[in-house]
DNA sequence: CTGCATAATGTCTCTGGAGACATACCCCGC
DNA sequence: GCGGGGTATGTCTCCAGAGACATTATGCAG
């Protein structure tokens, strides 16, 4: 049984996730290290908000950046999130298969 | 690039995993199946509380459950939030170490 | 059918956090 | 130095969801 400490911290990580937004950041940083300005294009949220979620998930260690003179270039840090995502979309899959297979068997 | 749905979706199964609550429930389950009543005893949580949880947890297949006359005796269905706990524990591992590190040389 | 467990659901309050707007900050050109 | 583009942060509103309490449903024993 872990620590009500480690589950908070574990949870703390899981609500990171937890919001689209942020989600959509992090896929937009895959694609390659940008600024602010291209992702309040590529996404039309505010600037305040992008700012906000990606301090977030720099402190969390999921995302870093550097200067670049007047600009702050961001970058995605990890696998991580790509690991668990596809772990919960082959679960996914997998549970919609059993469900159409009960479906057809009736 | 995923679609919004499926942004949506991560997201709405990393909401589940975002509070302690349900974590410490996910932990006590996977000890062996119980009834609410013996994880109210465990949680000190109220039993309305539980009951709700659990549906949410149930509705994304992390829980089934089943009567044993008058109690309804649940079990965590899948290792699939270990295994996510478990690469969130050895990232942070890393990380931790990497801080280490850095300190130590300077 | 009745009473007594256990569990689910209706309804409320309250808090955390998303998201917007305004402001302060930082770096560069002049 | 001063002004302007690019970011971070202070502050607000608003809403989803945790959690409690009360009520209802369900199954069993008598």
């Amino acid at each position: 049984m872990p620590s009500p400490e480690l589950l908070e911290e574990f949870s703390q990580f899981f609500r990171l996730l937890s919001e689209p937004a942020r989600l959509q950041l992090l896929c937009h940083l895959r694609r390659g290290p940008t600024d602010v300005s291209s992702l309040m294009e590529a996404t039309g949220f505010s600037q305040s908000h992008i700012s906000r979620q990606l301090s977030q998930l720099q402190r969390a260690g999921l995302v870093s950046c550097e200067r670049d003179g007047v600009r702050l270039i961001y970058r995605a840090d990890t696998e991580l999130v790509e690991e668990l995502c596809a772990l919960v979309q082959s679960r996914m899959k997998q549970r919609l298969q059993q469900q159409l297979a009960q479906l057809q068997a009736a």
